[in-house]
DNA sequence: TGACTCTAACATACGGGGTAAGTACTGTTC
DNA sequence: GAACAGTACTTACCCCGTATGTTAGAGTCA
């Protein structure tokens, strides 16, 4: 009967990859990565975890799609006259995607494989660089950095703003002027010039930009002493 | 007796803090952070996981401390005349703490306090760049920006050496100059100048070192227009 | 209609994880 | 010897990933 299909159709919504990654990712958003389980995303699904294995490989496997998932995200910038904005700004739209993804950096890391999206964001980049005129040796040399900053941006040594507002507070008690002269003149500056921002912490986004314009100057004073 | 206090002394070595700190950071080293584990940890010590708790809090506990003792490696030099040479000394010794331990970037940022111990290590560094004069805006740009390079750099979106050998295999085979002309065009030149490295992987201290000067450039740049 | 097959979900179970709670042993002090 | 404080061991709980086996429904064909 039809309308025996239609019930059964809406009652199971069949499971996908896609499926199970899009809730993956929104779990590992709401919950943190370490609350990623493979129960967890079966629940969150309506489904057992076992259900799971129908469609992916193993957890891995979540982990790997959900890399792709996030590159799938950076805006590619194409358009523009000059390299430098091209891949500043496709450094900033990947700046973007890992603060909405925190968890998106250890799970870069814990891959043992480049998958295909991943390949293609690396030549696309690359593309850019030896268009702009850059030798393969300081095309090389530009991918690690430019990689590792965007990477490594979320990952300071001091962090304040990501502790617990527990551990924060108690941070700050620690912080006195004897033990910590120099920290204590540096926060003082920053949380008396920066009203607008939440809290006492630093502007993410200003701090990114200041290492990025470093790394893009230093690469463009090269690419002009080549040229010369 | 003498020989059964003797027999009694030899037979259990007493645990501390400290041992449990060094044989899980050993641990890591050897078998990786996801091998770690309170058992594992305890059979090293040839005892059982629980016993581990009279001395640490819990595995977090030991996280922490293993996240001190990664920082207490770190050489903090103090001699030379200026600034760049010290800032760049301990970023290297930095470096070449976190290429011994491969573990610590993803346990650093699992971290949700600050120790005392990372705080001196920032209050040493600040205490550097206010030295040489930089004002406090520029120190604050300039110590999130150096600590995520030394953070990052172990974490490139392309490090193509960290694959598992079948993997690297795998990824080889795609990389056809129809599909990816830029990425072989840089490859090409790497594997050719670099006889010397195993693999065809690139020189991770000569990357870090590109990096690393142009960001000490661009600060030192800064250093000077603010003189003038 | 009934049998047969294919698929996708469910159910069970195993080994290993962190750790709470209770137990036993050892050395010290009176 | 008795009481005490440490420190290590034992047991047990619940969560994890996942191998293995079972079942319910859909599609196909006679």
């Amino acid at each position: 009967m039809a309308t025996d299909a239609a019930t059964t159709a809406t009652r199971r919504t069949p499971l996908s990859r896609d499926r199970i990654l899009t809730a993956a990712v929104a779990l590992a958003d709401k919950e943190g990565i370490e609350a990623l389980s493979m129960r967890r995303i079966g629940h969150a699904l309506g489904v057992e975890a076992m259900s799971l294995y129908n469609h992916v490989a193993n957890k891995e496997d979540i982990l790997d799609g959900m890399f792709d998932v996030i590159i799938g995200e950076i805006d590619m910038v194409t358009a523009g006259s000059d390299w430098r904005a091209i891949i500043r700004a496709r450094a900033m739209s990947a700046r973007e995607v890992l603060v909405r993804h925190p968890w998106a950096p250890s799970v870069i890391q814990s891959r043992t494989t480049i998958s295909y999206a991943a390949m293609k964001y690396f030549e696309a980049t690359l593309a850019v660089l030896f268009e702009a005129g850059f030798s393969e040796e300081i095309t090389h040399h530009a991918i690690h950095t430019l990689g590792s900053r965007v990477l490594g941006f979320t990952q300071e040594l001091f962090d304040m703003e990501s502790a617990a507002p527990a551990a924060e507070e108690e941070m700050m008690n620690r912080l006195t002027p004897e033990d910590f002269p120099n920290a204590v003149r540096m926060l003082a500056e920053i949380t008396h010039d920066k009203g607008s921002v939440v809290g006492n912490g630093c502007d993410d986004k200003v701090e990114f930009e200041f290492g990025l314009d470093l790394v893009l100057d230093g690469l463009d004073q090269l690419l002009q002493n080549a040229d010369a």
